[in-house]
DNA sequence: CTGTTAGCGCTTTCAG
DNA sequence: CTGAAAGCGCTAACAG
């Protein structure tokens, strides 16, 4: 075994010595290794041979300060280890990757700290675009400052123009409200993450909507609004379970969901037939319960190749009108929603 | 609103810029913002406060091209959507980025090429070194050829000598199996991926011995080597289930668990009575099942952090020996495993 | 403590 | 079709 263990290696191969090596100037290498201008076809053949030969991998940092950009693109999201922007990524991964560009992922853990910083490092990568899923409305602007295209996902925060791709989260969250209020529940509580975003915001909206709708008036108190990774936020749900006694839940995201599922379990609950659960998201482990959650089904990975689209069209016509696109989330009944416990003590 | 839409914004602001703006020649504003070498507070001062004033992003390729070596470290998995991934690379990402590197992540869906394709990426842009859950074993020579250091996890497969970071499969595997032996189960199944990884290979080991530990000879018609995302990967199970009738399943990996865990379910087999279940690596949704998995854990965070740390290490000090860290895999009995059926039909 | 100088490796006019 | 030359933005000697 020659190889060193790595590490202060002999110098890199550069176009340079490729040129030499099938004699000709670093020019003619660069134009046979990139593909574009003319190259005699001799002198193409002896050049890729030769980087074949010495193991040439182009130095993208050189290629990109003398281009002013690179073909990697930036994707920040909240959560790596959440399947909804798991699935989203490889949407974005999968269209990225046939147009011949690099995705990059940072997560931010929803902290808008992080995003500037996981923003600023692209934009000193000077990436060819920016794909986030926003948590504060500054990054958008710093990207945009840099004249590096930014795409929103999952909600709009920009204060600047932009492209986005998001799910009509109040329909989809008002379709769930309705199949849990005509199925006779007159106590829905909703489980809403505290943040300032439009796709909670939304559906909350929906979750009002629906109540409207039938005519009802809803119970502010039956409304609990839970920060990311809060740490109490199962407590919240126990005492939201005997404080107010919902017959129905809908959270209004996965992780809220895995929350009430456990306090669900470890109360002994039974589902439906004490408590209904609506998830908004649907994420593998839904259905690998008994009960199967019914769920409004969020299209994330046909909103990741949206999003990655939109990108590479503005790429193509830096100058054309910002586009939103809006997908839809449907309703999904599955074994979690029935009607609500017959009432025992009240008059 | 001023902001351009993005695209051809205004020349980027250069460290020059910020000199001139500044008073100062181009080597001082470097000193001063990089932090390294000798100025004078005033100086420095004065250098910030344009920095700040004019947006300055520095501009990492002219960087790494000068220096020959970046921030980012390359990080490969097999599967970006996978929990046990997400895990280790949140830890990798935890270590790294208390140390001022940059994580850049790339999945290969288990295939080779794509491996390959990922770690040339990782050349080009001159990492400062890769961690990855190895596919082939062509990628770390490549890597090692120019010079960039490798850290494996999970599995080795390496043609060169490198740091690696797994857990004992072998020893994990055994516990679980024996666990079921002990249980008074004879017909006990494994559920493999058909890889020539060491963690699979491992986890085979781990089964036979504690069949040998046990006296019993193991049946080589109970052991399914099902390929990665394979799409029969269940029909294959519930063939198993048919021909073989298993009083139990030792799945070796989180996605085959969740296999047989859907073709229980739709076969209304009830676990632990029917049949017990084992799955090696422990991932949320195995909890929130009834009745929750018994499991083999795998400490993913920290195998993250300390694949981070080795590759700190190495970048250290290029020279010290490879270090393979090897971490417990700890067996959590829960709900899924019990006694065995009563026989009925048999003599 | 600060400025001058010289590239890092690549692409891109612009002549030939 | 090919080569010479210049320079992307930054850092690292090395003098001052």
């Amino acid at each position: 075994m020659t190889e060193a263990l790595a590490g202060a290696a002999r110098r890199a191969v550069t176009l340079a010595d490729i040129a030499r090596e099938a004699g000709t100037s670093p020019s003619t290498a660069s134009r046979a290794l990139s593909g574009r201008g003319y190259v005699s076809p001799a002198a193409r053949d002896r050049l890729l041979t030769a980087a074949d030969r010495l193991g040439y991998v182009p130095n993208a940092s050189a290629r990109t300060l003398k281009q002013r950009t690179s073909r990697v693109v930036g994707v920040v999201v909240s959560d790596l280890g959440n399947r909804f922007y798991a699935r989203l990524a490889a949407g974005i991964e999968q269209t990225l990757r046939e147009a011949g560009y690099q995705m990059v992922i940072i997560g931010d853990n929803s902290a808008s700290r992080e995003e500037i910083d996981a923003v600023r490092t692209f934009v000193a990568m000077r990436a060819a675009g920016v794909i986030m899923t926003p948590v504060g409305p500054e990054a958008a602007g710093l990207l945009s400052r840099h004249g590096v295209p930014v795409v929103e996902v999952d909600r709009r925060l920009a204060g600047v123009p932009c492209d986005a791709v998001i799910v009509d989260n109040e329909r989809g969250a008002r379709d769930a409200t309705a199949h849990l209020l005509a199925a006779g529940h007159r106590r829905v509580a909703l489980l809403v993450a505290a943040t300032d975003w439009t796709s909670d915001a939304g559906r909350l909206r929906g979750y009002l909507a629906a109540h409207a709708d039938a005519g009802l008036p809803p119970d502010e108190r039956l409304i609990v609004r839970v920060r990311f990774q809060a740490p109490d936020a199962e407590h919240r749900i126990a005492a939201l379970l005997d404080v107010e006694q919902p017959t129905a839940i809908f959270a209004a995201n996965n992780a809220l969901a895995e929350h009430a599922w456990r306090v669900l379990r470890h109360r002994r609950l039974r589902v439906p037939e004490d408590v209904s659960l609506v998830a908004f998201d649907d994420v593998p482990w839904m259905e690998l319960v008994d009960p199967a959650l019914t769920v409004v089904a969020q299209p994330a990975l046909e909103m990741g190749r949206r999003a990655a689209s939109l990108l590479l069209r503005r790429t193509a016509d830096p100058a054309c009108l910002p586009r939103v696109e809006c997908l839809h989330a449907g309703l999904v009944v599955r074994e979690s929603t029935g009607p609500p416990p017959q009432q025992e003590k009240s008059a």
